[in-house]
DNA sequence: CGATATGCTATACACCTGTTTAGCGCGGAG
DNA sequence: CTCCGCGCTAAACAGGTGTATAGCATATCG
């Protein structure tokens, strides 16, 4: 689900890969600069990009002491994935709490300059059991929502609130991974942060009219229910 | 969209790399068996398989026969999604001609083994001239499509026709390259031929859904519309 | 027959990868 | 002072990458 009134205005543009200022700054010891370096690397350049030298020359180190410190390429990559997801896990939390729209896209605004989503659409495709983790966890978060929005009388009750909430969070996903044909045909970037509010309308207004109104009129809605009645078991 | 009528019935399992049968074997050259070799591989184990020793042994014959074939390895890529594409654009043809519902995953859901929907699921989130070309092309075909439902009454009408196709479009795309996800959270598996129906209507029942009647309750999609209209320039 | 084209392999090369190892510099504790 | 731990680099290694080159086998044509 993605609501209007979600639109964050503009943020300030983003960062390039480089040695390496960064919004979270709690731990920076070489080891932590290893892994920002890292993240970012991913978040510029793609899963491609992935390499101990590359990690190293970004984070201004030798490649021996990415190794030094996590002991392997892989063990690297895990710590990445744990960090990202620890931050997408907090931001998703915290918009919990406040009631607002879980929708992912929204989660990922920040003023990260694109990383977090920039890495998350990167790693998406791939197979990492703390993103899976993640993702599930995001499709929990949505069907709470759901729950709640359908009480409240603000979305349309489903006898299968569960799979609407897959769903939604994975079309919310696909369409992170699938950010660069997003710019291409709609000039709307998921993933900058320096986006303005109309250039994610382009993407959000037709979502939005879909979760209005759906896609099918109400007498061709009404055939299909007869349809999915006559073939369920 | 997605029509439940389109559902296929259940398909043969899909077959694993092997040096190789094939269901295109028009022009099974040395050169084909190659390309047909790395997409088969690439459909299987994902871009990171990507190698010139590897297609080789898939394939058959040694690494040198690959490049002097092709050339290069990226020259080799650039057959594979130009291949990939043009059967991909064949089928969608195909099913357009007939007036079916032209939905990507219902056109590549055909008696391949999964092969195209696996090596486009694979490439989709990388940078591909052939690829962004055919996705361009996919949007144009939904497009076309949502002006004859939305003349005939199928389908509602909308003033952004060509935001709801790319929507659209993106959104079965990316549950494509997600579909390891969807397979996990909704045990459907979206490239595999062998898949019954009932497991494919894990993910197309709530997608019928929500095409039906959108996500909103009437209430909440009258203030949605509101807050839209206020926010139009 | 020889020449040419095509298909193909084996080998070698330059460069890259992840990883290991040795060793230096610095700070702190005893 | 010495010792220890930590951070760090440089060099080396094994194994992988894409690619180039030489040469063999086969078929076809004049």
């Amino acid at each position: 689900m993605y609501s209007i009134s979600n639109v964050s205005s503009a943020r300030p543009p983003r960062t390039t890969a480089r040695p390496v200022e960064h919004p979270f700054t709690d731990d920076r010891t070489g080891r932590a600069r290893i892994r920002d370096a890292a993240i970012q690397l991913v978040a510029d350049s793609g899963p491609s990009a992935w390499s101990a030298r590359g990690v190293a020359r970004a984070a201004g180190v030798s490649p021996g002491l990415v190794i030094h410190h996590y002991g392997s390429m892989d063990a690297l990559r895990a710590a990445c994935d744990e960090h990202v997801v620890a931050r997408i896990r907090e931001k998703a939390e915290a918009a919990s709490a406040t009631g607002a729209p879980v929708d992912v896209l929204s989660v990922l605004r920040e003023d990260d300059g694109g990383l977090l989503a920039g890495y998350l659409a990167a790693v998406l495709a791939e197979s990492s059991p703390a993103v899976a983790r993640l993702v599930d966890d995001l499709v929990a978060d949505a069907e709470r929502y759901l729950l709640h929005g359908a009480a409240s009388g603000r979305l349309r009750p489903t006898d299968d609130l569960r799979g609407r909430a897959v769903v939604l969070t994975l079309w919310s996903l696909g369409a992170l991974v699938m950010k660069e044909h997003v710019k291409r045909l709609l000039g709307a970037d998921l993933t900058a942060a320096g986006t303005g509010t109309e250039a994610i309308a382009a993407y959000v207004r037709p979502v939005s009219d879909i979760y209005a109104h759906g896609l099918f009129s109400e007498a061709f809605a009404s055939t299909t229910r007869a349809v999915l009645e006559e073939e369920s078991p």
